[in-house]
DNA sequence: CGGGATCCAATTTGATACTG
DNA sequence: CAGTATCAAATTGGATCCCG
C-alpha cells in the first residue's frame, strides 16, 4: 500500500516507477517538505505540536499530508498516546536512519552546486 | 540563474530553498523524468533523436522541458552542431558525474524500501 | 491537542499540431 | 532533425473553517 499512484492516471509511468529504483527513491523523497521534516526528526523524537511551531510557515494542512504519506511510505513512526489531552509523537524509522548519510552526501553536493551557482550569478551581475 | 522559482509566489519558501542544500539537491532531481535521462546519459553521450526514441513514452515536450532545466540547472551540457541536417548531443557535466555515487546508493535503498513495500502488501492481501 | 473537510490557486504534465 | 506553440488535464499546495 506504499504506492502513491495507484488510481492515477500516469499509467505509462508505472514502468518508470516499477523499473527505477531511483524514481522510487525520490518520489518518497520530493514532497516539498518531506526532506526539511526528516532533518527534523533525525535529531530527536517530536509531538506534533512541537513540528508545527518548528516549521511555522507550514500550513496545518500540508504537515499532516506530508507527514501521512511519510508514515505511509515508511519513513516514520506515528504513535498516538491515548491521553487527556492527546498526544502524538512522530520518529524516524530505520528506513529512514539508512537515508540519512546517503542525504547527507546530496546535501554536500547541493551545497556545492549552490555556490557554484551564486558564484556564476555574482560574475554575470556586473555586466 | 540557475533558480528555478524566480517568479514564483512560494516567496516563503525561499527560506527552504536558501537554506536547506538537501531541498536543492532534491529540486534538481525532482522531475518526473529527470534521473531517468540522467541515468541514460550516464552510459554515454547522445543524440535528442536518441533521447526521444529511448523514452518513447515522453512526449517530446516533456523532454524538452525537462532537458531544458537540466542544462540550465548544470547538470547536463547541451552542444549544437552547425550542420545539415542538424545535430545536437547531450551529455553529463561533471557536477551530474559526482552525482552518479551517490544515487546509485539512493537506488540500492529504494529497491529495498521497494521490496519491503510488495512483500507488506503480499501478506497482508491473501486477508 | 491533533487533526479533518472544503474550496480554490499554482504548478506540472500531457496531446496534438506546427516549424526552421 | 530538433525542437515550439497552444490548449487541456492532472497533481500539488494553500486558506479557512470545523471537530472529537
Amino acid at each position: 500500500m506504499a504506492n502513491r499512484k495507484q488510481n492515477s492516471t500516469y499509467s505509462r509511468n508505472e514502468k518508470c516507477i516499477t523499473g527505477c529504483d531511483l524514481t522510487y527513491a525520490i518520489y518518497m523523497l520530493g514532497g516539498r517538505w518531506k526532506l526539511l521534516i526528516l532533518d527534523k526528526l533525525a535529531e530527536r523524537k517530536m509531538r506534533y505540536s512541537e513540528l508545527k511551531k518548528e516549521f511555522s510557515y507550514i500550513t496545518e494542512r500540508m504537515l499532516t499530508l506530508q507527514l501521512k504519506t511519510m508514515e505511509q511510505d515508511g519513513l516514520i513512526k506515528r504513535t498516538v498516546y491515548a491521553e487527556v489531552p492527546p498526544r502524538v509523537e512522530y520518529e524516524l524509522t530505520d528506513a529512514a536512519r539508512e537515508l540519512e548519510p546517503i542525504l547527507s552526501q546530496l546535501s554536500d553536493w547541493g551545497n556545492k552546486q549552490r555556490k557554484i551557482a551564486q558564484q556564476e550569478t555574482a560574475v554575470s551581475s556586473p555586466m
